[in-house]
DNA sequence: CTAGATTTTTACAGTCGCTCTATTTATAGT
DNA sequence: ACTATAAATAGAGCGACTGTAAAAATCTAG
């Protein structure tokens, strides 16, 4: 882990630049009607640079700067509380993300669940979170991570989170996200899951 | 409901000779690998007449002949008996058309889940039957359609829909469909969720 | 059965996302 | 400054898809 070189910074710089020239075209006049062309020539590069820093032009909507340290902090979470508090702990800390960049996530957001091509990749983005769970539940109880339990369990928090979300967007971004959410693993008894998962998961 | 004329029937023949044509070619080469030159090569028609019968690629995989009848037989279940009841019902009834069909089913759902493409847009097939169910647990609870609860609910049984399938196609389609269902929605407490939803979900 | 209306199929031109290759330009380390 | 390396770009090309207009098949009336 050194630090990022002055070259990274700059790559970054111009990946969150090209981000930003394609949303605020999106907002104007609308994701089909927007030309990849079109970024490019408003972010001042390439067709060619574009397709450089994001594989296709969904990704300019789906790609998060935070996201990896997002994974990487869940990824490393503590093992010695119960696995229920640490997922309460996790959708606290979500909630932080969230109020630090609200207009920008607000956007992507809007357009990923708005767009109907967008809305379908957007459950390809959630498989990862959804992954990522499963290991975390299965590394906690000792069940496989391969068990469909486990498997079933995750898809239905990444399901609650999406249906949190659709109510967020549809609410304008006024609503509460982490209340959202919170309502929703509530709806379906997600501790609840965890509980009848084995007692490895609600005691320690 | 009139009985579909000649025409209709024709075109109906049609659509499925192209679903197999494309089939047989996504099967031997790939689904990436094939074109939609190729595909209608092999039906005999030309590349406009596919995308008459079919706006885009993907839905050539998505198609289901059947998939009106069953939506319209859901809508119109019986209102007189518990919520709960009529899910397992039609869980049952599900494993008829699965064995009825098995093989083409088994291809589609494998190109479904494992193509990344289709993948995403098995989501938004999955989002269909989801709205459906929406508005059958509304209607039986009383909840509005809109409610949070039955939004989530609702997700999280197609969610364990899509894991059951997921692990059904793993096992080569050699597993029990339904049996998988039952275990996936047991284990997120799916009944529970009815029950916490209102006791007119339950008992009647 | 034929003429005209309608529907279906097709050819064709064009757009857009995206890939690949080759060339030029910028940057980093010596 | 010199060279290795990486980034930006131009340009050709592919495949999915749209739109338009013409050709072929099918239906309906007289």
């Amino acid at each position: 882990m050194t630090v990022p070189g002055l070259r990274e910074r700059k790559k970054q710089k111009t990946k969150a630049a090209i981000q930003r020239a394609a949303l605020r075209l999106f907002k104007r006049q609308g994701y089909e009607e927007t030309t990849v062309e079109q970024i490019a020539a408003a972010a001042d590069i390439s067709e060619s640079t574009f397709f450089n820093y994001f594989p296709s032009k969904e990704d300019v909507v789906i790609y998060d700067e935070y996201d990896p340290q997002i994974f990487a902090a869940l990824a490393t979470g503590k093992h010695d509380e119960p696995l229920a508090k640490s997922i309460e702990k996790l959708i606290g800390a979500l909630g932080g993300l969230f109020e630090a960049d609200h207009d920008a996530i607000y956007e992507r957001a809007k357009l990923s669940l708005e767009v109907p091509e967008l809305r379908a990749h957007a459950w390809e983005e959630l498989e990862k979170a959804r992954d990522l769970f499963r290991s975390i539940i299965a590394a906690r109880t000792g069940h496989p991570a391969s068990a469909l339990a486990v498997r079933v369990i995750s898809t239905a928090f990444v399901g609650a989170a999406f249906e949190a979300s659709l109510e967020w967007v549809r609410s304008g971004g006024k609503g509460n996200m982490i209340d959202l959410l919170k309502k929703a693993i509530d709806a379906i008894g997600f501790y609840g899951m965890l509980d009848r998962l084995g007692s490895k998961a609600s005691s320690r």
